[in-house]
Order: C-alpha cells, then structure tokens, then sequence
DNA sequence: TCAAGGATTGAATGGTGGTTCAATCCTTGC
DNA sequence: GCAAGGATTGAACCACCATTCAATCCTTGA
C-alpha cells in the first residue's frame, strides 16, 4: 500500500514530466497530467498540496537530472577548458534533443511559484561551473576572476543563445563550438 | 477631443508603466491601471483590444526608452571596447535604478502574448551589440567571431547577471566593473 | 439652446482551471 | 468473511479577472 502510494506519486511526476516534453507547461493542466498517470483529478491532491507544489517538484526532479549529466561530463575531463567545453556540449546537447522541455525548464511562462525552482535550477548550474572556474584560476590555467560572476554570466549567455534554436525548433551545426569559443575567449582560456 | 482621447491612451500607458515600476506586472490588473488613469474599466477598452495589447505596447514602450538610452551612451564611445562597456554600464545602471521595473521587462512571468514583445526587447539590445562587434571585428580590434552569436550570448549575460542583484534588491558596487571585465574577455579585447 | 452621436461608466457576465468533497471502492487486520 | 478506515473518484464549486454592454454623460455643430 505505501509502496502503492509512492508509486502514484512518481506516476504523478512522470506523467507532469511527459506532458511537459510534449506541450510544455502550457499543457499542464490537473486533469491532463491526472489522465496520464492514470488517476482521477482529485488523487492528484492526496500528493501535492497544490498544482504548485507538484510543479516545484517536477522542476526540481527535472533540473537535477539536467545538473548532474552536466556534472558528470565535466567530471570526466582535466582541464579547466575541457571541463566547461563538456558543460556547454552536454547542456545544448541535450537542450536540443528534447527542445520542448529544455525551453519549459529554460523560458516558458510558469506559475511564479515554480519560476522560483527555476532561480534553483539556474543556481544549481552556476554553482558547478564556478567550481571549475575557481580551479582553473587557482591552477593557473584561467586568469584571476569572481568565479561566481563568471559562472552566472555563463548560464545566462548559454540560456539565451540555446532559447533562440529551441524555439525555432533546429540549431546550426556550428552553434555548439561557436558557444564554446566564446566560453573559452570568456573565461580567458590561452588559446 | 482628438487631444483628448489621445491623452487617455497616453495616461493609460503611463498609469500601467507606473505600476509596473511598482508592483511588477503581478500588480496590473486592468482594473488597477484604469484607476490610476482615472478612468473606468471599460474605458481602457476604448483604447485597446485586449490586455495583451495594451501590455505589448507597453513593454514596446519602455524597451525601446531602454534600448534607446544605451544606444546613445555607447555611440559616444569611440572603441568597440569602450562601447561595450558603455552598453553594459548603461543597461546595469538603469536596471538597478528601477529594479522593480527591470525584472518586470526582462524575466517576470507574463502572458505568453507580451513575453513574445520581451523577445523583440532582446532582439534590439543583441543587434546593437552585434552592430558594435562587427566593427570592432572588421576594424581588426577584436578577433574573428561571430558577432551575432557573441551579441546575443552577452545580453544573456548581462540579463542573467543583473536578476540576482535585482530580485535581492541591491548589487555590489564592484558587480558593474566585474560585468564589464568578463564582457571584454568574452570579446577578445586584447589587455 | 438643443438634439445626435460618440465617450464613459462600472456592475454584470463568462470562461478558465485549480480545488473540494460526498459517495464509492479497496485494502487490511481481526 | 467482514467491518473500519483510508484511498479514489469526478462532477460540482468557486475565485479570479478579462471582457462586455445597457445606461448615462458630454461634446459638438447647428
């Protein structure tokens, strides 16, 4: 029976997840994401509190994933260079694979209350690349900086120049190492 | 009573900018901005079609004042490094001036029908840009790069840079100097 | 001064979609 | 088997707010 419960609850935001994939946020009424999960609208509220509450946590779900894919390609890399060029190639990679979703976690007008999860979200992504960048300065290989406001600047300038391509549907072939030319010339990378 | 019809238009898009600049779009229900016109409801529209039009010109309105002001700082400029810097120091200065305002213009969560005049707001501030880094590229003081790619990835910079310090409702005095340090790396200005 | 016609009013309307709840259905422990 | 208690249902409810419109008020041209 718990084990039942939980599984609603991840049938919920499965179900939310989908919808949103497919039609965004704009999709995402009660009653869709309730029929996708199988349930009736009011089983929606034995889980979430409010529609808020259900799309925080989907956000949230959603935004981690992203976060921790970006995370483990850079991880896989040594240099500061590499590690940002894998930020950038993982994040619009997979932006571009599934555009719909990317541009509703990335762009798309939310309830205020999810918006927030979205600060998080871009926070989250902030963090880790002023990670490397902080790295990269102490090792010498990045010049003196705010790490900080370099990672924050990045995440905005990466954001904006994948809504563009997300919203037209298709990106150039050269918008990804385009992007990490300007990161690496951003981040004072030696060329 | 041409004058006077006119002059209702106006007011009405004064009134809404006022609150706007007070309480953020959240705060503009039609009744609201016909109050602080000092007219009635329904006589808003007598003016507009819809609340999405009234607010696409609105934001029209107010971005082009914005992009107007920055334009005409960096035109004073004579590099393509102090231009930027110009557009950067204009555009953070005014933003932190009228905080409520700059959230409201450029990350708010609004009706989808006024996000898409936000995107045209974009647009201009990233063809300005791009204006001054195509001459800075052909004029041999920056290097080859893509000047639409640069632009477009430097105004989500500098949004993403500014909704922090916005949202908390003050910046470091050192974030502007910062912005526009990390704006000429990501431009090859050459130290 | 006076009608005609447009401007103005603001309470009523309506559509949307999140939220509730009484009725019903299961599961569970005895 | 069988009640008790919680889970589930989905139609009804309701709040919010953009939009409308019949009644009223002005302006204007004669």
């Amino acid at each position: 029976m718990k084990a039942r419960l939980n599984a609603s609850r991840q049938r919920i935001i499965a179900a939310a997840l989908g919808i949103m994939a497919e039609d965004g946020y704009a999709g995402c009424s009660v009653a869709a994401v309730a029929e996708q999960a199988g349930l009736a609208t009011g089983s929606v509220y034995r889980h979430f509190p409010t529609k808020a509450d259900l799309f925080a946590e989907v956000f949230r779900t959603a935004s981690q994933r992203e976060v921790d894919a970006v995370a483990r390609a850079a991880a896989l890399e040594t240099t500061a260079a590499e590690q940002l060029a894998a930020v950038v190639e993982t994040f619009a990679g997979r932006a571009l694979q599934a555009p719909r979703l990317a541009y509703a976690l990335l762009a798309e007008p939310v309830d205020p209350a999810v918006d927030a999860e979205r600060l998080v979200f871009r926070r989250a992504y902030a963090e880790l690349i002023a990670g490397h960048v902080a790295e990269g300065v102490a090792s010498g290989e990045l010049p003196p900086q705010d790490p900080d406001l370099t990672a924050t600047a990045l995440v905005g300038a990466l954001a904006e120049a994948m809504v563009g391509p997300l919203a037209a549907g298709v990106a150039g072939p050269d918008t990804i190492p385009a992007l990490i030319a300007f990161i690496h010339r951003a981040l004072g990378v030696s060329p």
